[in-house]
DNA sequence: CGGGCGGCCTGGAGGC
DNA sequence: TGCCTCCAGGCCGCCC
């Protein structure tokens, strides 16, 4: 679900109001996540903890806490963290509750269960499983034409499925990966590595301005995303090419939106514009 | 061994 | 109203 736009639109919620504040508890009321939560570990040690930093790496959220231990949590697809008063009847669920030394509560709230959370320390962090592999930010220096056209090289298969390959690229999922390709002009079927050096400067710049973009609007909400307190993301209504099959392409140019699967995802684009 | 695919879950939408 | 099928923004692990 959430993609790094709306990881960001959480992590930015989530530093202004937990960083030098503490955790006060934790209970854990189903531990059923993916992977997990070990209840006993999370209850003890996230208990009387002063928040020091709130990160993102990919769409994984790292709470950094005094005393050098980190929280990580992952909100898989229907993931929630809402801020609510204590006296707020718990929902159905909540499977994760914090409270904090102001006496709200942050409550992780995840339907489908495929969210993630755990807690190490902060010397495990660069080789943790989860982490280990990852690839490269693409709103940071390092993500440039010349690096991905290299990492490109000799790939068949479609630029669509490479963009969303966190090993390569991390926080593209399924909606920005269409958006990305229709502002660049590619068709996301051309295979990624007879992808020119041209292109990818189109590419990579559109990425960022995509993911920016939606960030400053935080992120889009299709169904499920909502921010810490409770907002929709209001990129939805300038997606120019997602769910949009069969309308015009917004370009202008008598090409018309075509939705097509792959790896089992949606995709969307303009056969016209995009080549 | 790069990369496609099944499976993990629940809930909402749409068809009948 | 109910039941059934399909679909959903992620990602691991298996297997070709």
């Amino acid at each position: 679900m959430p993609e790094l736009p709306e990881v960001e639109t959480v992590r930015i919620a989530l530093a202004r109001e937990l960083q030098g504040r503490r955790i006060v508890k934790t209970r854990v009321h189903d531990s059923r996540l993916r992977f997990g939560v070990d209840v006993p570990r999370i209850e003890t040690l996230l208990n009387d903890r002063e928040v020091v930093q709130v990160r993102r790496r990919a769409k994984y959220l790292l709470v950094n806490l005094a005393g050098d231990d980190v929280v990580l949590l992952h909100l898989g697809m229907s993931g929630r963290l809402l801020f609510r008063e204590p006296q707020v009847a718990r929902e159905i669920h909540d499977h994760v509750v914090f409270t904090l030394d102001d006496l709200r509560e942050l409550r992780f709230n995840d339907p489908r269960r495929f969210g993630m959370l755990d807690m190490f320390p902060r010397s495990e962090e660069s080789h943790h499983p989860r982490l280990v592999h990852l690839g490269v930010e693409p709103l940071t220096s390092g993500f440039t034409a010349e690096s991905m056209r290299r990492l490109a090289r000799r790939s068949r298969r479609p630029i669509k499925n490479f963009l969303m390959d966190a090993s390569k690229v991390v926080g593209i999922g399924n909606i920005y990966a269409s958006e990305a390709l229709f502002m660049a002009g590619v068709h996301p079927m051309r295979a990624a590595g007879r992808i020119g050096l041209e292109r990818w400067v189109r590419l990579v710049s559109s990425v960022k301005t995509v993911l920016g973009d939606a960030i400053t609007r935080g992120g889009t909400t299709l169904r499920d995303f909502v921010d810490t307190g409770g907002e929709r993301g209001v990129y939805g209504e300038r997606l120019q090419v997602y769910g949009n099959a069969g309308l015009s392409c917004p370009r202008d140019d008598g090409g018309t939106i075509r939705r097509v699967v792959m790896l089992g995802r949606s995709t969307y684009y303009c056969p016209r514009c995009q080549r």
